[in-house]
DNA sequence: ATGGGGGCCTGCCGGC
DNA sequence: TGCCGGCAGGCCCCCA
């Protein structure tokens, strides 16, 4: 579910209240999400300070002096909310432990930061910073695609030859890292291109305008604050707000929005996902 | 080697 | 009102 706009709202949402802040207790109420969490997890926070917060495709990095690394994913229904008052707003408190509040961060400001995750997809694990990038989860991932790395050279060589669907290859977090259902409908729709299209029948041209879209789709969504569908929030509980400029994810039976396009935006499944497009100008 | 489908979980929504 | 099927922002794993 989220993807990388949400994942990077949720960081810069933790950053003023857990950069430099120590963990004083973590609550950890079960003993997995995806997979059981390290060793002695909530020992191994006890008592460090966060040093930084990063942001790698959809995993958020939390930095800490003890000299390991606090890997999150948030999977499809994983939310972080903040509460305790810690920068002393305004905003809701919500002290009831709910449903699914799976694990718990108190820290030395008065804040507590919070992990609920319904379907429990997510994931956590402890590294030491210095072999983070190793990590298996984050060994084989491509490129950020709001990072230098990544530009028209890279991906019209890194989608040569391949006969997957367009939709799939820009799935693949090993090509880019960071696109999910959403925001690859989204970008294929600004793009002209259908999500049908085999990868090796797309001319390089078309390949390279890419780049920009998903660069734009991308920075716009982070900055409304990410879309919130069922259950994504931002870490103060505000809604995103991007979803009301979705032109085609979840608009299956609606007018294209392409000016003097009569099409109807069409849903399809590829690869057990949903597809949505408008047949008429994606190509 | 690569691509497609199944599976993991819970919740929600629409239809009957 | 209640039940059931389908679907959901991700991604690992297995099979062809």
């Amino acid at each position: 579910m989220p993807e990388l706009p949400e994942v990077e709202t949720v960081r810069a949402g933790l950053l003023p209240v857990m950069e430099g802040v120590e963990i004083t207790r973590a609550d950890v109420n079960r003993p997995d999400l995806r997979w059981p969490f390290p060793d002695r997890m909530a020992e191994r926070l006890t008592g460090t300070t966060v040093t930084a917060l990063r942001r790698r495709s959809k995993y958020i990095l939390a930095d800490l002096s003890s000299g390991e690394t606090l890997i999150i994913h948030l999977g499809m229904s994983g939310r972080i909310l903040i509460s305790g008052d810690p920068l002393g707003q305004f905003h809701q408190d919500h002290p009831e432990r709910e449903k699914h509040d799976h694990v718990v961060f108190h820290l030395g400001n008065g804040g507590r930061v919070t992990f609920n995750d319904p379907r429990r997809f997510g994931a956590m694990d402890l590294i030491a910073t210095d072999k983070a990038e190793t990590h298996e989860l984050l060994a084989s991932l491509g490129p950020e695609p709001l990072g230098n790395t990544f530009n028209e050279a890279y991906l019209v060589d890194a989608l040569k030859g391949r006969r997957t669907p367009i939709k799939s290859a820009l799935l693949d977090q090993r090509i880019i890292a960071g696109l999910g259902n959403i925001y690859v409908c989204e970008v294929l729709f600004r793009t002209g291109i259908s999500p049908l299209r085999k990868t090796d029948q797309i001319a390089d041209k078309r390949v390279a305008a890419l780049v920009p879209v998903i660069r734009d789709v991308l920075s716009e969504a982070i900055a409304a604050g990410g879309s919130s569908l069922k259950d994504y929030r931002q870490t103060d509980g505000e809604l995103g707000y991007f979803q009301h400029r979705f032109q085609v994810y979840d608009r299956e039976g609606e007018p294209c929005q392409t000016p003097d396009c009569k099409g109807i935006i069409s849903r399809v499944t590829q690869s057990g996902r949903s597809s949505f497009y408008c047949p008429q100008c994606q190509r």
